[in-house]
DNA sequence: CGGCCTTTGAAGCAA
DNA sequence: TTGCTTCAAAGGCCG
């Protein structure tokens, strides 16, 4: 795990939230995994290498090169653009999975997947958000951040499971706020956080750019909303979400219900406070959509597989952006929810039973880390991210 | 309809 | 302390 810094005392002073993740020390994560992609990468299968490989060049067209992509970006090697962002040696194959979905081929095949299309700086609304401008003049923002959740299915009232800080940027879709979000924080204590109260100023009127800033200011905590009961009304916080996941039931259903079963309801229904996103989760909503865009893909493994390669061939800069937006995400989550832990939502998703899990973690399939059992002696992908 | 897939990172848990 | 597990997002796929 990048598990690093913290030596500096972390941003913010005294915000440690246990944000290992400051600085990403992942250098050569991966070297040798690099010769295993290298092994794997022989014969036909290396020609797929290379395909993926220059993928994530463009991307590094992108989202490295600290704003100056330049056009050629997407020729050079992938050892230059890893040289030159990462000041690391950078071998040419780096992480490349030995399979990918059909789909993710597909899209690896795509032309205007192949094509440089990341010519915009990705991280222009990124550092909108690292310096909480007001959100009057968020909307002059130059290149709005395309729709990431926009969802036709989406109730029009819904909160999208947007990551707040997140959506502070990235978001198009308007959420309507309160007039006057401050007012109904009565139970609330005011958060403290320089950096944070500024998102807590805003006011409904200027969420035309950055609606879903708004979710934020809505958060059930702040406005006795969601989490209350007796306040339908309010707009709840995206990290929380009815655990029940299923609508509402009509007060005529819900007469029919034995005080049981609505307890056992009530318990059901009591609203789950998600996880706070961490940075590669961010960078994946934010670059989600132009994945989609550039290469035709829908199905998310495949995307977040070339996400996960992309986000690899972020510069150590880019990366820390997000890391230490996912700091501030997780220092906002614990100003909101004091008493919150990750252990609440612990077994409240049904996941694959643990027998699946040890099949799998003995028949070749991928354990917690992404990695191979059978490749165990081997550093696993993501650890040798050592300390520097 | 709901779990799986797929990614990385944070955090919980057991030993 | 170490190593493993679960969850966070997303949306197509499949039983």
């Amino acid at each position: 795990m990048p598990q690093l810094d913290s030596g500096g005392g972390g941003a913010g002073g005294g915000d440690d939230l246990g944000a290992p993740d400051e600085l990403l020390a992942f250098q050569d994560e991966g070297e040798e995994q690099d010769d295993k992609c290298r092994d794997s990468a022989a014969g036909p299968e290396r020609d797929l290498a290379e395909l993926k490989s220059s993928l994530v060049n463009e991307s590094e067209g992108v989202a490295g090169g600290s704003g100056v992509p330049g056009p050629g970006a997407g020729a050079r090697s992938e050892t230059e653009v890893g040289a030159e962002a990462l000041g690391r040696e950078h071998t040419s194959q780096r992480l490349f999975p030995d399979k990918l979905p059909e789909s993710l081929e597909d899209g690896l095949k795509a032309p205007e997947c192949a094509s440089g299309m990341y010519k915009e700086t990705v991280y222009s609304a990124f550092n909108l958000l690292m310096h909480y401008p007001p959100p009057s003049g968020a909307g002059q923002h130059p290149q709005p951040q395309p729709p990431l959740h926009n969802k036709a299915s989406q109730p029009p009232h819904s909160v999208p499971q947007l990551s707040p800080l997140y959506e502070h940027f990235s978001s198009p879709h308007p959420t309507p706020a309160p007039a006057d979000v401050s007012q109904k924080q009565g139970v609330h204590r005011p958060l403290q956080t320089p950096d944070l109260s500024g998102f807590y100023s805003l006011t409904s009127g200027s969420m035309g750019q950055l609606p879903h800033t708004v979710s934020w200011f809505t958060h059930p905590s702040l406005m006795l909303g969601s989490g209350v009961p007796g306040h339908p009304a309010a707009i709840p916080h995206p990290a929380i979400v009815p655990s029940s996941g299923k609508q509402e039931m009509q007060p005529y259903d819900r007469s029919l219900k034995t005080q049981a079963e609505s307890k056992v309801e009530k318990e059901a229904k009591k609203p789950t406070i998600k996880k706070p996103l961490n940075a590669f989760m961010l960078y994946m909503k934010e670059m989600r959509a132009k994945v989609i865009a550039e290469c035709t893909l829908k199905e998310s493994a495949a995307i977040n597989q070339i996400l996960g390669r992309r986000w690899h061939a972020l510069s150590r800069e880019e990366q820390a952006k997000y890391y230490e937006l996912a700091r501030k995400e997780r220092q906002l989550h614990m100003q909101l929810y004091p008493g919150w832990s990750a252990r609440d939502n612990y077994g409240k998703k049904k996941r694959r039973s643990r027998e699946k899990h040890q099949e799998s973690s003995t028949g070749g399939k991928r354990n917690a880390f992404g990695t191979y059992p059978e490749k165990a002696a081997a550093p696993a992908p993501f650890l040798p991210m050592t300390v520097l």
